[in-house]
DNA sequence: TTGTAGGCGTTATCAG
DNA sequence: CTGATAACGCCTACAA
């Protein structure tokens, strides 16, 4: 260490100093600080972090970057993070297993202190992220989720805010409700449409398996089984989508065959997506927080490292609430 | 090494086998290779950047992930790196110049291999970067520019851009057209006046200084100026915006106050968000290419290293197009 | 073709 | 209170 050069001390003495170690003198704390700004000492956080073994760096993972969606719990993340000393490697799978695999490997061969990922759509085998669990390495989980319930997760209250919508929507007296879901493998559709069967159950609704769909959330998937719907003889007087990226393709593609939304056919969708806000008309839909989302799986993983060996709860569930506009109000 | 002891062989002989160097004879190389995947062996990055002091990492700073502005510039970036074997270690500014300064301090310290930086809104002063320029560490600066010339830069067409949108408003009859600008400090404020400027002058138009206002991109500070406009004897017919956002700010308030748009008053935006194409009416604005820009800073970050002390192109221009859409349709 | 030695900057351990 | 020494894992000279 240079500064301890300058004064003719030990880099150990300087280290302590430094680091106001109670062994270490005030004085010599003092003229080694002071000997530090005057040289403008900047300790190498690479050498560090080898040294400790701790990089004070969490690696994230996220499906893109290209809807305000994934990247404002990118935010959340970052922003507690950086609160608390720690940095932010981060990757993107593009929906991608194989991607997310690599990332993995990247972010754990850079020897991040922890890993935050929500998986992408085509993940459905979690080995990659499961060795590293087993390890000790701290993973959580947001949004999109491992079933294995031994990782921490960090997620939206997806039954309870379908609940929520399917029980607005017949509140604005629709009777015939139509679902479009993600893949059949993800977490969150299966959780929404347990959401969208209660419902039905509670009010002793009979459902109709046609009314259940399935699609791998591209565009052409979506629309297809808008257009089933329209053709069929008794059309659903409402649809619910797995995001609002799903529900504005629909609405669009309704308004494209001048079908009245809501008058025929209410729309709401699931995420609160700035988009749902400036479409036309405004979409009905459920806050997830995205943005909570984030903030609260750094937090998950800056109490796993506290905690070291505690018990901790596995899944947190973050409160959302519905956002009603006008793609679903029947009644004004 | 673990796997040179399992085989009793040097380290030495292991990295090298391990990194195709020429020296080593093939069947060795084939049997560490083998060891290597039986043992699972990964290099630890940490301490291999340590030792070459190389990271293989870029620091990208941006104002912040909630809108898809700045996120998507950020995905580019990204993408670019993994092609090539970066890391990306990802801060946000939140638009102040504090948290700015102490985010490229924190990325030099954790010694990334160069910085790509787009400025807060706050920045005048650019030392905090300039001290580590000189100390020749690749610095790109990206959409908000620092106006030092040694600076690396990767920029929209900002005045090109704001001339295609005057001469655009002109075209549809627009007479009188306000123009809502960012703080006077910002380089995209000075080069987007110009363009509106130049094709006032080209058409022999007389400018009003009213109609030049300056905002800090609040929104309300973005009201104000637009209320002024409608106290006004003799109002605006069209408003031109600097961000797409201020844009749907100023739509908003239009609406609310039972303004038609463009009929009575036209709008445009500049940048391309995403949520230009889902407001209504669908916004006029120029696209400048948001993951371009992160892709091509990326790129120049390459091409830098690359070069070493190479001639360098100090200023780069993304191509962006015009995109009409209703908020400006005076003529059907 | 392979091995040995040393260093990267920091911190922890142990001794003084 | 302070200092010497070793260690973190990898890589590059230099030596054999």
């Amino acid at each position: 260490m240079d500064i301890g050069k300058a004064m003719g001390i030990s880099a150990t003495t300087v280290s302590r100093a430094l680091h106001d170690h109670p062994d270490i003198s005030l004085s010599t704390k003092i003229s080694v600080k002071e000997m530090a700004i005057a040289m403008d000492y900047h300790p190498n956080l690479l050498a560090r972090s080898f040294a400790n073994s701790q990089s004070q760096t969490v690696g994230v993972i996220i499906p893109n970057l290209e809807a305000t969606f994934f990247s404002s719990m990118l935010g959340g993340v970052q922003k507690v993070a950086s609160q608390n000393g720690y940095k932010v490697l981060m990757c993107q799978s593009n929906e991608e297993y194989l991607n997310e695999v690599e990332n993995v490997h990247l972010l754990m061969d850079s020897r991040v202190d922890g890993l935050l990922i929500c998986h992408s759509i085509e993940t459905t085998n979690f080995d990659h992220v499961n060795i590293y669990r087993k390890r000790g390495i701290p993973i959580i989980n947001f949004y999109r989720v491992n079933k294995d319930s031994e990782t921490i997760s960090v997620v939206a209250k997806n039954t309870e805010g379908a609940e929520l919508v399917i029980e607005h929507l017949l509140n604005q007296g629709c009777k015939k409700i139509g679902i479009i879901l993600g893949p059949r493998s993800l977490l969150i559709t299966e959780e929404r449409l347990k959401g969208y069967l209660n419902i039905h159950k509670k009010h002793l609704i009979e459902i109709e398996q046609s009314m259940i769909a399935y699609t791998d959330y591209t565009y052409n998937s979506i629309i297809e089984i808008v257009d089933r719907w329209l053709d069929m003889k008794e059309r659903p007087d409402a649809i619910f989508c797995i995001s609002d990226r799903t529900a504005i393709y629909v609405i669009r593609h309704l308004r494209k065959k001048n079908i009245q939304i809501p008058a025929e056919i209410a729309v709401a969708g699931f995420g609160n997506d700035l988009m749902g806000e400036l479409i036309e008309p405004g979409l009905t839909t459920y806050d997830v927080q995205t943005s909570k989302i984030g903030e609260t799986s750094m937090q998950m993983f800056l109490d796993q490292v506290k905690n070291e060996f505690g018990q901790i709860t596995k899944v947190h569930t973050i409160e959302g609430h519905l956002v009603v506009r006008e793609s679903s109000l029947k009644q004004k």
